[in-house]
RNA sequence: GUGACUGUAGCUCAAUUGGUUAGAGCACCGGACUGUGGCUCCGGGGGUUGCGGGUUCAAUUCCCGUCAGUCACCCCA
């Protein structure tokens, strides 16, 4: 007995798969108007593409299988090592800056939860060749614009900043030791959802100074100002190309400056990330995170393709649909057909079908009835469809037909 | 992989401290009625109560296991 799909997998039926496509239409809308082009690659790649990246450990989130040929093979968890060695292969041919979407089915072997299934969508928006900050703009403005075009607001999402460099610097300026960098960005991603003396406690362990510690546990708080004034050197010009970002993102947002939000607590779990990353929330805080992405410059050269610079985000179905469901903005429905034709219970059917076929030729959409019934029948199954127009042939008509 | 809670029809739920043939609304199908924007009435299909054991004269109800779901942890593209 076949029940149901495998755990963390969707069944589309008519009315999920409208919504599926209304999500992925006005993804692809708002990339184009940013003049990204789309790209695709392969579902299926060999599994060495993920464990050169991440480390063997990242095996036990996917699906991944030896195949007939005796490939060690995955399900792509990420489109971004596909798209980096797609890039690499054509560097040198591919005009710059390289400007380019995709929307990729995605899966991982993990436990299901809200807003994170084995199988998802995702939009991944990346610019390649670029080191400018007016490019990790226009990811946030066009991450941006894709909420307006769902109707979303500034008051119902918001995009927390940071910047890899920044955290770095001010980390340092606090005398946090580069060997617990690592350490500390953990216990900062987890910051928004653990007690503070917990954090606390979790940095005192990782040698952090006593007086750094409230610092750190209240970083998420912290003006651009207030960081900028304990900043030197090249950091401090780090600070001034930050506040450059944030103006071009106000500016491709027609001077909406609602949407963004400094916040150094944004880590991104990525360790190849070198610069601004940030993260989409719904302000309630009631789901994941929307989006994120950042930049990450070296990632190409690690991965032994050309040395460009890098950046781009991801955007998955699944959280972004939960979200525009609990605001009512789900506007996607089924399709009726654009034409139902009926006729009197004593007509042949080959005179409805006639016609069908005439309409149908003409690039029509039509429906009947697969078998004579009365009127009223007919009437009331064309209103379930959702048929805008409903005809009735005449007996002349069906005469002549 | 770990933990907590849950599991009755496609959906939302019901079934008196364990007790006859597990019910209802919606949805679906059929029919009737109404000359109109999904009205009303009649009828119908559909459940081995997730699955497998156990306790009992008797299990949807209690116990165990398993599978699945939800949420959290881990992890986060």
């Amino acid at each position: 007995m076949f029940k149901g799909a495998l755990p963390g997998f969707r069944d589309f039926y008519p009315q999920e798969l409208a919504e599926r496509a209304y999500v992925m239409t006005t993804w692809r809308e708002v990339a184009r108007r940013y003049a990204f082009v789309e790209y695709d690659g392969p579902p299926l790649e060999p599994l060495e593409l993920y464990t050169r990246k991440s480390g063997d450990e990242i095996v036990g989130q996917l699906y991944n299988f030896v195949d007939k040929g005796d490939r060690e093979v995955a399900l792509r968890p990420e489109m971004t090592p596909t798209v980096a060695r797609m890039v690499a292969a054509r560097a040198n041919a591919l005009r710059k800056p390289v400007r380019w979407f995709s929307m990729p089915q995605l899966f991982r072997y993990e436990r299901q939860q809200k807003g994170r299934l084995r199988e998802h969508f995702q939009l991944n928006v990346d610019i390649f060749g670029s080191s400018d900050v007016a490019a990790d703009a226009e990811l946030a403005a066009c991450a941006v614009d894709i909420m307006r075009a769902f109707g979303l607001t500034s008051r119902d999402v918001v995009v927390r900043v940071s910047d890899r460099r920044l955290l770095h610097a001010y980390l340092s300026s606090l005398g946090v030791p580069d060997s617990a960098i690592e350490g500390v960005h953990q216990v900062i991603d987890k910051l928004q959802r653990t007690p503070h003396d917990v954090s606390a406690e979790r940095l005192r362990a990782l040698d952090v100074p006593a007086e750094a510690v409230e610092q750190i546990v209240h970083i998420a708080e912290l003006t651009l100002d207030e960081i900028r004034s304990r900043l030197t050197g090249s950091a401090a010009e780090n600070a001034e190309e930050f506040a450059r970002y944030m103006e071009y993102v106000a500016v491709l947002l027609g001077g909406d400056d609602s949407w963004l939000s400094l916040d150094l607590s944004i880590v991104r779990g990525l360790a190849y990330y070198t610069g601004i990353v940030f993260e989409l929330f719904d302000r309630s805080g009631e789901f994941r995170a929307i989006c994120g992405g950042g930049r990450y410059d070296s990632l190409l050269a690690s991965l032994g393709g050309a040395d460009l610079p890098a950046l781009g985000f991801g955007m998955g179905d699944v959280v972004l649909s939960e979200l525009l469901r609990a605001k009512g903005l789900m506007r996607a429905s089924v399709a009726g057909a654009d034409v139902w034709i009926a006729a009197e219970e004593s007509t042949p059917l080959t005179a409805v079908m006639a016609e069908a076929a005439r309409r149908r030729a003409d690039g029509q959409s039509v429906e009947y009835a697969l078998r004579p019934q009365s009127l009223s029948k007919q009437k009331k199954a064309a209103q379930a469809s959702g048929a805008r127009e409903f005809v009735t042939l005449s007996n002349t008509d069906a005469r002549h037909g």
